[in-house]
DNA sequence: CTAGAATAGTAAAATGTTTTACCAAATTCC
DNA sequence: GGAATTTGGTAAAACATTTTACTATTCTAG
């Protein structure tokens, strides 16, 4: 490694040495522990500063298992959500003087499971991680068996006593479900979301609900998953259209199945927000500028990562909490693409 | 750490226990080192599967002076141009077995230069760094200093002959310009971006380089910097037309400037690629859909982000490469935001 | 048959911290 | 004025690896 002019790395021992003083003091002084007088403080300070000593964390998490590294691992963290999850998760572990390790699994779970080991080799005080398809309880016990505290976020593991945040995905779809209802919206299909996505199928039970209060069913031949793309939303509205089967409002997984099923409307002679009402979840920031601005659910990812990062710091703090779960509430934004029914 | 139940955990000691080996022969095994027969290699990895043992790096780290770390320094990772970058380097360096640490800077070069000296401590193999507003080679110096490896992307830092990858922000400004010239445009203004940015600078240097061609010249009062931002595009454009001053074309430092751009244009009464043409930089995901479509010079952040990752990766192989400038191709996509002048 | 080389493996030092047990000097108490 | 306590600090072990120098055994050549 390194050649040339390359400055022998400065060790504890030559603070030491530079401010008269033995190694176990300079460590004391830096983590503020034993009984050092102000004198010697102030010296090993100056020394510290003078040589420019950056502590060698590998060795300190050697010697004490401790570490100031916390694993976040998703599924696509070029996915605007997830990365803006992971701008609050970082931001807010830093301000504990923690520093983010990051790896995306493409939500698969072998990849998720020697992410884990890598991690876990690399020494990481806690975990925060949005699991993969088909994780279990299984998945984490590896995680559990070394003692490392971990919170889940965004999908939810089930049967499984582990930390969780996540959206309150059955409101969310109620807030979707109610508002068509108010309009008076009785024939409504939902589209895009993997079938086996806990949050999607959260949301359809929300929209179930609150239509069912007036009657209204969602039959399951109006019930499309798939990718949660914009390319999907496309393709399964256009074939519910040629099947001829009629429907005066569209629930889509996520906004981006949202665009793709204006552009199957439009293509069908359809004029969003008149002759159909579409509604998204997520609110990404374009849906305003979208034509018409798309009415969607509103949720909060940097809210959500800020959370879940304070709660992992909270368990690696305090070891024996009750497992939490804390469930964000989303907010619904009316927009020009939805209206009452049979209006055109 | 961890209590109750923690397995204690499984060091190389053990493993040479159960293999029945010596500590150091296991060593050798797992790093292909040494002379170690067949026989005994299967033997060791026999072992190391059954204790489900997990090489301490830190330990390794410690001994070897080598690690698998490296560090990404962004400003802002919930931007979705640094998230999808960051995604790439994620991946290509995860193909060579190592993780990624990142960290957000908000541009702030205080903020910089700490996460720099946490990582150093961290012992990261190497830096791939997006420079915040502000630095030059003194910046990098603890870099050199400790002799580890580096790359710098997206922006480049004046006069320091470290590796960089880039955009060809001239060309990509000439794109721009060109095809505003071909079209007939003589009144164009450009918006956006930080006095400071060096990228600014150069698409703004391209756009001059072409429309010089044919005699166009855009005066500084039509150049606005400013944040990269929907509210500043919106803000600039709509001053612009209050100040009465007539332009035909409006070129973005990107192309959520240019969403803004097309609000204050529509508020003013005119219609985007009609009486007024605009081009953005980036090609967001969204940017196809709008209304009406922008045109706009693609930039491709997924391909930078891989490129300065192997870039780094052969660094840390090799020490002695010179410094290296790659400057990536923009591409000029042609939509309906932009049209001849004069047909309103 | 023996000198030398090749093979397979090991013992032990070294890496930079943290932490425990301990010590000497100064201070307080009665 | 001596015992007890407090203050300020240190020596050395421990952490889990890697790596160097070395040994014991087997093989090869002449």
């Amino acid at each position: 490694m390194g050649q040339g002019i390359m400055k022998k790395r400065v060790s504890i021992k030559q603070v030491a040495a530079h401010a008269g003083v033995s190694v176990a003091t300079v460590s004391l002084v830096l983590n503020g522990k034993g009984r050092i007088s102000e004198a010697t403080k102030k010296e090993v300070h100056k020394s510290v500063k003078k040589l420019g000593f950056i502590p060698n964390k590998s060795a300190s998490r050697l010697r004490s298992g401790r570490s100031l590294l916390i694993g976040l691992i998703v599924n696509d963290i070029s996915n605007p959500f997830f990365a803006e999850l992971s701008a609050d998760v970082e931001s807010e572990a830093a301000r504990e003087g923690y520093l983010s390790v990051m790896a995306n699994t493409g939500d698969d779970i072998d990849r998720q499971r020697k992410v884990i080991e890598t991690m876990i080799g690399q020494g990481v005080a806690g975990f925060i991680i949005s699991a993969a398809t088909g994780s279990d309880a299984s998945t984490f016990q590896i995680i559990r068996d070394y003692g490392i505290p971990y919170v889940l976020c965004v999908r939810d593991v089930l049967d499984h006593d582990a930390d969780f945040v996540g959206f309150d995905n059955f409101m969310a779809g109620g807030m979707a479900g109610a508002h068509l209802r108010e309009l008076g919206h009785e024939s409504v299909v939902f589209v895009g979301g993997e079938q086996a996505n806990i949050n999607r199928r959260n949301r359809l039970e929300g929209v179930r609900e609150e239509l069912s209060r007036q009657g209204t069913k969602i039959d399951d031949a109006c019930v499309l998953p798939g990718p949660a793309t914009r390319e999907f939303g496309t393709k399964a509205v256009g074939e519910l259209l040629e099947r001829g089967r009629p429907f005066t409002a569209v629930v889509c997984f996520n906004d981006y199945v949202a665009i793709g099923a204006y552009a199957a409307l439009v293509e069908g002679g359809m004029q969003v927000g008149h002759d159909v009402s579409v509604v998204g979840f997520d609110n990404v920031p374009e849906s305003g500028a979208w034509s018409p601005p798309l009415t969607t659910v509103e949720l909060f990812p940097r809210a959500l990562g800020a959370r879940a990062a304070k709660a992992l710091l909270a368990r690696i703090g305090e070891e024996s909490l009750a497992a939490e779960r804390i469930l964000l509430s989303p907010r619904l934004i009316v927009r020009k693409s939805t209206r009452p029914p049979g209006r055109s």
